[in-house]
DNA sequence: GGGTTGACCACGA
DNA sequence: ATCGTGGCCAACC
């Protein structure tokens, strides 16, 4: 009645409040795993109940959201953050272009969330 | 059933 | 400070 890996990611993942993003590895450690933060994303890109688990809400350590990320575009997905009260910064506030989604990344200094 | 890959992160040089 | 490799777990072929 071990409940896998992948099914206490989605329940850590769910977790997360709104206006708030949690790292693949933040999430990996909730899930009893600090060193398959790979698996995170895996379990994610599963996505066994869209619309229940807030995958956008999952993202790197740089604050920068995950390529190839889908959930109907990556702009979309900005806006969804914002929406939730999440701040962005524009690369040119912050040193350092080399960022998935047009290099905006989310302030993790005040948006990063706190367990 | 076994091997490889995968939305990553941390450490070593 | 940056670059490269390892490691972890589970799903996919």
């Amino acid at each position: 009645m071990v409940e896998s890996f992948s099914q206490r990611v989605y329940d850590v993942v769910r977790r997360i409040p709104e206006g708030k993003v949690a790292t693949y590895g933040q999430v990996a450690a909730l899930a009893g795993a600090p060193r398959s933060a790979r698996f995170v994303g895996f379990a994610l890109h599963s996505n066994p109940e869209p619309g229940v688990i807030p995958c956008h809400r999952v993202v790197f350590r740089d604050g920068s959201l995950a390529p190839g990320f889908a959930f109907g575009g990556p702009e979309v997905q900005r806006e969804l953050l914002e929406n939730e009260g999440v701040v962005f910064v524009p690369p040119s506030e912050s040193a350092g272009e080399a960022a998935g989604a047009d290099g905006w990344r989310v302030d993790l200094r005040r948006c990063q969330w706190d367990a």
